[in-house]
DNA sequence: AAATCAAAGTGATGTAGATCAACTCAACGT
DNA sequence: ACGTTGAGTTGATCTACATCACTTTGATTT
C-alpha cells in the first residue's frame, strides 16, 4: 500500500517515478540521480485553475509535470489570451523563461495537479559536473522547440478538422509513452482551451467534434473520448481531405 | 580599405564583426573571444537557394548569419514545405537539430549570403569552461523558442492584415538592431515564402501590401519597401480592425 | 425540485480569405 | 528584338470558418 501511495501520489525519489524516462532522469547512474533527487522540490498538488508560475515572475526553475495537467499561455500585445501548450505527466515546461530570465507565458494546472520543480540555478550546477544531465537537458529544450514549430507548421497549413485531428492524436502518443491508454481518455482542457490553442472558435470545434462522431472517427462524451479509427484521423491530416 | 573588406566582406574575427552584440560573443572577455574565434569556420558564401544544412542532417552545428539572409523550413506528413523561420545578420539558426541530434528543417540562403559555422561539440567545450559563454548560449536558445511562440500567437489569433503587418515590422526592429535602416529596406524572400510563413496564400499577401499602400502605411515596389506610417500597422495589430 | 449558471452543441447567416483565371512585367535565352 | 518563363498583381467567385442566436445539458445553489 505504501509503495503504490509513493509512485501514484508522491514519490520521494526519481527511482520511484513512473515516468523517469521522459523526464530528466533518464540514463543517469544511481549515483547522478541521488543528486538529481535532492535538488528536485516536490512541493503539494495545485488546485484546477491555480497557476504555477505567471508571466514576468522570475525564471526560478523549470517544472515536470508528475499527475495531472498543465495550461500555459500568453496574453499578447491586444490583451488577448494565447494558449501556447498543454502539457502532460511526464512533460517538462518552463522553459520559456531561458530568454529574458523572466517566463513569458502563465502555467496553469488545468486539474488537480502535482508538480517536480527543478531550481534552474541548481540544474545548472548539477548540469556543470554531469555530463549526461546537460545532454538531457539540452534535449529536452530541443523538444520545446521542434514541439512549437510543429504547431506552427499545423497552424499555418492545415484546416479545422486537420487540426483538431492532429491535437487528439498528439494526446493520444503522449498518453502511450506513459503506459496509458492511448484510445480512451480524459481531456483536461475546455473546448474554449482548445479552440484558442488551435486558432479556431468553440463552435469550429464543438462542430469537429460532432463531425468526427458521425463519421465513426471516435465516440465523444463531453470530456471523454474514445477514438476508434485513429488512422482515420491521420489520413484526414496527409490527405487533401477528399469526399467528405 | 583592408579594414572596410574585413568588417563587411570576411571579418577574420568576432571582434571586427559588426554584429557582434547579437550574436556569441556579447560580454566576453578578450581572451575568451580569443578562443571562440579560434573554434569558428567561416567559410565562402552560399549561393541563393544553397543549403546550410538539410532536413536529416547530422547535428553538428550551429551558424550565425554574417550577411545576407537564411530561411528555415520543414517538410511536414503531407509533402507540403512550411517555413518556420526567416534568419537576417546577427541571428543564430540551427538550434532545431538539438532535441534529435539531426537537424529537423533545412536551411537554405535567400540570397548571397555568409554564415559563421560554430562547431557545436567545440562550442560545448567551451561552454563547459566559460560560464559567460554557457549563459548567452542559453539566452539565444531561449529567444528561439520565444520567437517560435511569438509566431505561434500570430498564427492562431490573427488577420491576414495582422500577420503582414507584424511580419514587416518584426524585420524592420531586426534590421535596427543592427543600425540598418528600419525603414527602407529589401524583403529578402518572395511573396510565395511569406505567404507560406504566415499561414496564407501569395494573393492575399500580395493584396495586403496593396492595401497597406493605398492607406499610405507604406510603399511597395517588388521586395523595395519602405515604410511610412509605423504607428499605424502597430496599431492594426493591436485593435480589433476597425472601420476600414 | 426549482432556479441559476456555464460549458457545450447546433442552426442560420455573414465574410475573410482561398481559389480560379487573367493579365503585367522583368529577366533570360536564342 | 522576340518568345519564354516565373513572380507578382488584380478581379471574380466560392467556401470554410466565424459570427450570431438559440437550445441543451449538467453542475451548483437555494
Amino acid at each position: 500500500m505504501k509503495n503504490i501511495e509513493n509512485v501514484y501520489t508522491n514519490p520521494v525519489s526519481c527511482r520511484d517515478c513512473r515516468m523517469n524516462s521522459l523526464c530528466i532522469p533518464l540514463s543517469l547512474r544511481s549515483d547522478e540521480l541521488y543528486k538529481l533527487d535532492q535538488i528536485i522540490q516536490r512541493g503539494s498538488p495545485h488546485q484546477a485553475r491555480h497557476a504555477v508560475f505567471n508571466s514576468g515572475d522570475k525564471f526560478t526553475a523549470v517544472y515536470a509535470v508528475r499527475s495531472g495537467s498543465i495550461k500555459s499561455f500568453c496574453i499578447d500585445d491586444d490583451g488577448r489570451e494565447q494558449v501556447t501548450g498543454f502539457y502532460l505527466p511526464g512533460e517538462i515546461f518552463g522553459w520559456d523563461g531561458l530568454a529574458e530570465n523572466y517566463y513569458q507565458n502563465t502555467a496553469i494546472a488545468l486539474e488537480t495537479t502535482s508538480v517536480c520543480e527543478i531550481p534552474y540555478n541548481q540544474l545548472e550546477l548539477l548540469r556543470a559536473t554531469i555530463p549526461s544531465i546537460h545532454k538531457h537537458m539540452m534535449r529536452l529544450i530541443g523538444r520545446e522547440i521542434s514541439a512549437d514549430q510543429k504547431l506552427i507548421a499545423m497552424l499555418a497549413g492545415h484546416s479545422a478538422h486537420q487540426r483538431l485531428a492532429s491535437l487528439l492524436l498528439s494526446i493520444s502518443a503522449r498518453l502511450a509513452q506513459q503506459k496509458l491508454s492511448s484510445t480512451r481518455f480524459r481531456l483536461p482542457m475546455s473546448r474554449g482551451e482548445i479552440s484558442n490553442y488551435l486558432g479556431l472558435t468553440v463552435e469550429t470545434v464543438s462542430r469537429g467534434f460532432s463531425h468526427f462522431q458521425r463519421m465513426g472517427y471516435l465516440l465523444v462524451n463531453k470530456k471523454e473520448i474514445e477514438l476508434i479509427d485513429k488512422s482515420a484521423l491521420e489520413q484526414l491530416i496527409t490527405n487533401p481531405e477528399e469526399f467528405v
